[in-house]
RNA sequence: GCCCGGGUGUCGGAACUGGUAGACGAUCACGACUCAAAAUCGUGUGGCCGUAAGGCCGUGUGGGUUCAAGUCCCACCCCGGGCACCA
């Protein structure tokens, strides 16, 4: 017998399916049932390889594919590199090279990895996003973007990370601390770019009902997106001094409340420290000096202090009240950190007998506290909904519709606000697009420019697109609120589209997620002829043909990051008419989360996982099994290194089983039973992504095979099949060993003539299952006294429910519990169990 | 604090609409093969009692519903993840 060679084996089809295109699809006729794009989250290759838990998503998400194409489906599968961006730009400074040199050596490095694992792979369209015939799509949005009102530049306080020297959107400041190097975030008050996401919150929101994700990825979506339903509000403000009414200027607060039913409770009302009201000085207030003080040391505070410490700070406006527009009375304003400038108004009424952190403010500055909601225990706190009180007229109504009536009361209006903000798109950084913007002084003095609020802005036209980002040596971020580019004279230095004087190119990249918010389509485009139009050319054909995405897999970590923007920049591109569907990827699956022998890999703990020692050991199939096979797909789990040693016992003993090739001449019936078990269950697993029973399924059977000593040759068939998605190098060995003279092609004529001599399993017919051998020849009846197994028997098929009870009453073990007492009652489950009680 | 997951042998993990808990692997022990070891094959492997047959206990904790609960209900504890002063 012939041992398993796998380094060989591996090799060859690795070559040989490349070579012969077994994993291309027909682009314009897909073959089959029809289309089905098959998409991963692509790597961004910043690390010193390929991380095992990129292959472990990879790997899911190609059985699924594997299993498709064996199903009747073209299969659309590719694989690029994201390798513009920050990711890989922190690598290169960390190992101190430069980011396009590293780009380059990484390429390498990761194809080569992803080649040797085994996926089905569409290699011919591959991409990388550093690419200038990438990027210059990308950039080719940007103006997109512009034309259609969605990008825009402005000054507001933002995220900055000190040691990435850049900023930040919002997504990307996790809990005040960067997304890429954990640094803690500060804000700062810089002009920079924006794309207008919040335009499509409400879009956001309401699709989440209509596609089929992991529940997990909607509700963080929807938290994100976080949609509350309330009031805007406007107090009158006055100067206290002045007793003349008709003396005091007009001045106004507008605040939001999600609670305007609370309103005659509001006892006093803050602004937060970036108010327009306070940088403008708008009130003739006494204590300036002091609340410029304390306005100025809250904008020092970072996030993250902001974020762990939580006591309440504070300062009152004197000299000013607000009147309270429900009661008319004066109450007092305050300026306070613990109302956000970007939410609402930024300004809020405060009612401390309703609201927690409003009622720690009160007792903290000693100010009022009126109830004005029944309910709840008394003199505490109470959050609920219930009949007002000390309301005036609307004493007894209930909250729900007081809302609505003293909104109206006080001349409110409703509103729907929104927690998203807008994504702010401009990076201080290198290793990405430039973005493709002009501004040119003498336009901009005129008031000319292609949008009216941003005079002298112009977008490159397209047919000077790309902008190539330019081989600066010192490449590193400046700190200075300015990228690289940004010195670089012969870069910036243009004139202007419009008038032709000197201008000046914006310096700024944009954030790496622009590059991957569109790379699906990508994928479809063969860069020579693409025009993100519905026109005419094959670019367009294909896009209408392929997209969107039918399945797609990847990490949850980018429920509000990637899977956000994306969806964001599909819904912008159908209105501006360029693509045809406003949800990329209708169905969507998040793999877990990989963690080596209980904790979380990392380096510093020195258990990374890196995934060609075991492939070199074991061979891909074995590893590739491994992972699946540890721990449902969906759930993610723990990989121990003993335990490949299971699945790769299983493999050898596959492949010993065939090469005896013991054909039986006859299937055997009880082995032709469980085959058919087998065939249902993995092929409902690989359905659900139930990777790890559907390999036990595979080894029960072996199991039995092994039992018997042999198995016909039409089983042989439809076993390897099954074994083919999880073990492709494996089966397809065997399948051109014994069985390549199949007939059960299930692609088409094309397949003949693109094929040189050999017919891969993988574009073979997966095997189906027939209902009426599933049935087993007799019952296994379990019989229970009071609940407890006693004993078990089988029966025929055809036995009546009085014989089964009467065999159960008849067992000795029962007798003996009974003791001579008569059942009080027999319950009979049906082909299952005999309870009998007493 | 809020929202999701999840707590099952020594370990990873199975278990349909409530119906034989621990599938499939790993580990360990013993046995076969071998001069020997590895590999491979076979048997056993939740705890307690028992020579055995068998019995009792057992799915985070405490209660409940039911003939029957890992699964349903109530209260709580622990772990992982997400959000977090969003008015």
């Amino acid at each position: 017998m012939k041992k398993y060679d796998f380094p060989a084996i591996e090799e060859k089809w690795t070559k040989r399916w490349r070579d012969e295109k077994v994993y291309e699809p027909d682009f314009s006729s897909p073959r089959g049932k029809g289309k089905f794009y098959n998409l991963m989250m692509f790597p961004y290759p910043s690390a010193e390889g390929l991380h095992v838990g990129n292959m472990y998503a990879f790997t899911g998400s190609d059985i699924y594919g594997r299993f498709m194409r064996m199903r009747g489906y073209d299969v659309f599968e590719p694989i690029g590199l994201d390798g513009f961006g920050i990711h890989s730009e922190n690598y290169a400074l960390k190992i101190g090279t430069h980011p396009a040199a590293q780009a380059e050596v990484s390429e390498k490095r990761f194809y080569k990895q992803l080649e040797i694992v085994g996926n089905g792979f569409a290699w011919e369209e591959r991409l990388e996003t550093y690419k200038p015939e990438y990027y210059k799509w990308t950039q080719w949005i940007f103006t997109e973007m512009w034309r259609q009102g969605l990008a825009y530049r402005k000054k507001q306080a933002v995220n900055w990370c000190p040691s990435c020297k850049t900023v930040l959107s919002d997504e990307q400041a996790e809990r005040g601390a960067c997304e890429r190097c954990g640094s803690g975030v500060e804000k700062k008050d810089l002009e920079q770019w924006f794309f207008r996401i919040t335009k499509y919150a409400d879009k956001l929101l309401k699709n989440i009902e209509t596609i089929d994700w992991s529940e997990k990825v909607k509700i963080a979506q929807r938290n994100w997106i976080g949609r509350s339903e309330g009031a805007k509000i406007k107090f009158k403000i006055q100067n206290s001094n002045l007793k003349d009414e008709s003396q005091n200027p007009k001045y106004e607060l507008e605040v939001f409340t999600t609670r305007p039913d609370t309103l005659f409770g509001a006892t006093y009302l803050v602004i937060s420290p970036e108010h327009d009201a306070i940088s403008n000085f708008q009130f003739p207030i006494s204590n300036r000096e002091e609340v410029e003080e304390y306005v100025a040391n809250a904008k020092k505070k970072s996030d993250e202090e902001r974020i762990e410490n939580k006591e309440k700070t504070g300062i009152e406006l004197k000299g000013i009240k607000a009147i309270n527009p429900a009661n008319k009375e004066e109450i007092p304003v305050f300026v306070a950190d613990y109302v956000l400038s970007g939410y609402g108004t930024g300004a809020i009424m405060a009612v401390p007998a309703h609201d927690k952190r409003d009622l720690e403010f009160a007792e903290k500055f000693g100010l009022g506290v009126v109830s004005v909601i029944l309910g709840g225990e008394e003199n505490a706190l109470y959050e609920g909904s219930g009949p007002l009180m000390n309301s005036g007229a609307f004493d007894g109504m209930d909250s729900e519709e007081a809302k609505k009536k003293i909104t109206e009361f006080v001349g409110g209006e409703t509103h729907t606000q929104f927690r998203l903000r807008d994504w702010l798109i401009s990076r201080q950084r290198y290793w990405g697009p430039p973005i493709p913007m002009v501004y040119c002084d003498a336009c901009a003095k005129e008031g000319r420019g292609e949008q009216k609020e941003m005079p002298g802005w112009y977008a490159v036209p397209e047919s000077q697109l790309p902008v190539v980002l330019p081989q600066v040596e010192d490449f590193r971020p400046k700190g200075t609120g300015e990228s690289p580019l940004a010195s670089d004279e012969s870069f910036y230095k243009t004139t202007c589209p419009a008038c032709g004087s000197d201008a000046r190119r914006e310096t700024d990249v944009s954030d790496t997620f622009l590059d991957s918010a569109w790379y699906y389509i990508g994928y479809l485009m063969r860069f020579e002829n693409w025009k993100l139009e519905i026109g005419n050319s094959s670019f367009a054909e294909r896009m209408k043909l392929w997209l969107p995405v039918d399945m797609y897999i990847g990490g949850a970590e980018h429920s509000v990051l990637h899977l956000l923007y994306v969806r964001f920049l599909a819904m912008a591109l159908k209105d501006a008419g360029l693509i045809s569907f406003e949800e990329p990827f209708p169905k969507f699956r998040a793999h877990g989360l990989l963690v080596k022998d209980g904790a979380k890999m990392s380096k510093s703990k020195g258990n990374v996982i890196n995934p060609d020692e075991y492939v070199k050991e074991f061979g891909a199939d074995a590893f590739r099994m491994y992972l699946m096979f540890l721990a449902p797909f969906e759930q993610g789990g723990d990989f121990r290194d003993q335990g490949i040693l299971g699945v790769s016992r299983f493999l050898d003993r596959i492949w010993k089983f065939y090469d005896r090739k013991t054909w039986g001449t006859s299937d055997d019936a009880s082995l032709e039973r469980a085959l058919h078990k087998t065939i249902k269950k993995v092929t409902e697993d690989i359905e659900n992504l139930q990777y790890n029973t559907a390999i036990s399924a595979c080894m029960i059977f072996l199991n039995e095979c092994e039992a018997k000593g042999t198995m016909s040759e039409s089983q042989a068939r439809a076993f390897l099949k099954l074994i083919a998605p999880f073990a492709p190098f494996l089966a397809e060995e065997i399948w051109s060993r014994f069985f390549d003279n199949e007939k059960s092609r299930i692609l088409d004529s094309r397949d003949e003539s693109g094929q040189k001599g050999f017919h891969s399993i993988h574009r073979e017919a997966w095997p189906t299952y027939d209902a009426s051998k599933l049935i087993e020849e007799t019952l296994v009846i379990v019989v229970q006294t009071n609940g407890k197994v006693r004993d078990q028997f089988e029966i025929s098929l055809t036995a009546t429910q009085k014989e089964i009870e009467e065999k159960a009453l008849a067992s000795e073990r029962v007798r003996a519990f009974l003791g001579g007492n008569a059942p009080k009652k027999i319950i009979y489950v049906p082909g299952r169990l005999v309870n009998i009680v007493f």
